[in-house]
DNA sequence: CGTCCACGTCTAC
DNA sequence: TAGACCTGGACGG
């Protein structure tokens, strides 16, 4: 779930099914849920939600009681109130009948129906959170959608911030400047202006003007190279502008792709999976980030790259049921003919430092010994293996070859 | 079965 | 700048 295109669908999402639609009675949280609990409770309210970069906003609103009085009940709510989430790796939210409530559903809202439906919001590896009474967080910045113009202007006044000393990948992940921007975004967006993912950012954006140069520009062939301001490096840019406009319309592709944001789990995730023409596909190189997280690309990495980065082995994507903010039901699955086992492509480790250490996104940092283990804790320390490559791997053909055009992943979608 | 990997923050040393 | 926080799918043995 979890970008901001993810985040604004699941808002559409909760604004259409709940559209019309009555709750009623307390919110209640799941007894594992370590996030606040919801002290809400009404007899009849409404939901209605907004997102704003990585964050989803639910407005629960009292419908107004017949009777005056009866607003006077105890641990009745009166007065609207807003939930403000966050999604950490797995949230989204779901509207099911009260007797099919997903796994996970961490904080539940009741119809006032006969057999009433739940509006959940569902998050298996619980690094989501939500704020009762909440509001934006603060610290995060303008969201890269729908607030274009002052997410420009937030970026561009704060160059000079250390902050943008960093490789530009890592900092597109900062959402103090790119609210909405996650892991795979930052390769798609990076890949198709070609900017090698480990420069430093004020570098990458340098000279980039708080106005959107490119906003009303039609792609004209000529290089008039006319406005004093953005006479730089325009041409190859003419028809999709600078890497703060990408940051703004990549984002709103997927967005209109329509319930097809990234989750494997999604029964049309091969849509989605093929608007990807970097992130995961075949062909591309990675590389681990200063944070251990997984920077996709092609050709150059640039100069930041840690010197120890290495190139993980990424597994096959899955396919599984739906749950789709699409509603649109399990349609004919994507099935089609061969289950397309797609040769795998050759590969070889990344340029850089083929050294093996045990570096990963997650776990990495998780290999402390289990306390509550009992009993002869095993030594779980990194058994160095030899060598981390996997024979699937891909990665790239190594730079030069690089040159070509994105390697389409094999993925033969029903059309 | 165990290992590796995942759309993201958070907060301690 | 490491860890922590979690579940679960894909793979390898």
């Amino acid at each position: 779930m979890p970008e901001g295109p993810e985040l604004h669908l699941a808002s559409q999402f909760v604004n259409k099914v709940c559209a019309g639609v009555v709750f009623s009675g307390p919110v209640i949280k799941s007894e594992v849920s370590k996030s606040p609990d919801v002290s809400f409770s009404c007899e009849a309210y409404r939901i209605t939600a907004a997102s704003r970069g990585k964050e989803v906003k639910l407005t629960l609103t009292p419908m107004k009681a017949d009777e005056p009085k009866r607003r006077a009940k105890a641990g009745q709510a009166d007065e609207p109130m807003d939930i403000v989430f966050r999604f950490g790796m797995s949230g989204f939210f779901r509207f099911t009948g009260e007797d099919e409530l997903p796994k996970h559903a961490h904080l539940r809202f009741y119809t006032k129906e006969k057999p009433c439906r739940v509006l959940s919001f569902v998050d298996a590896r619980r690094f989501g959170s939500w704020q009762p009474n909440g509001t934006w967080q603060a610290g995060r910045g303008p969201c890269i959608m729908f607030e274009y113009k002052s997410f420009r202007e937030n970026v561009v006044s704060h160059l000079s911030d250390r902050a943008f000393e960093r490789p530009i990948c890592e900092v597109l992940l900062n959402q103090k400047y790119f609210n909405g921007i996650g892991n795979y975004l930052r390769a798609e967006i990076l890949f198709r202006l070609n900017i090698p993912p480990f420069v430093s950012a004020r570098t990458a954006l340098e000279g980039l003007e708080s106005e959107d140069l490119y906003e009303n520009m039609k792609p004209l062939k000529n290089e008039t190279a006319d406005i004093t301001k953005g006479v730089r490096k325009k041409k190859a840019k003419e028809e999709t502008g600078d890497l703060l406009r990408l940051c703004h319309t990549v984002p709103l592709e997927v967005v209109s792709l329509g319930g097809k944001g990234y989750d494997p789990e999604k029964a049309d995730y091969s849509a989605f999976q093929a608007w990807l023409q970097c992130y995961y596909v075949d062909g591309m190189k990675s590389l681990r980030d200063h944070n251990g997280r997984t920077m996709w690309f092609k050709g150059d990495p640039g100069p930041l790259v840690p010197k120890d980065s290495k190139s993980p082995s990424p597994k096959k994507r899955i396919k599984k049921e739906d749950h789709d903010y699409t509603d649109k039901k399990k349609v004919a699955k994507v099935r089609s003919g061969s289950t397309t086992k797609k040769s795998t492509i050759k590969r070889e480790s990344v340029t850089k430092t083929p050294k093996k250490e045990k570096k990963d996104a997650d776990r990495r940092k998780t290999k402390p010994t289990r306390k509550k283990t009992p009993g002869a804790n095993a030594p779980q320390q990194e058994a160095k293996s030899g060598e981390r490559r996997r024979k699937t791997s891909r990665t790239q053909p190594t730079d030069g070859v690089a040159a070509s055009g994105p390697q389409r992943r094999s993925l033969r979608l029903s059309r």
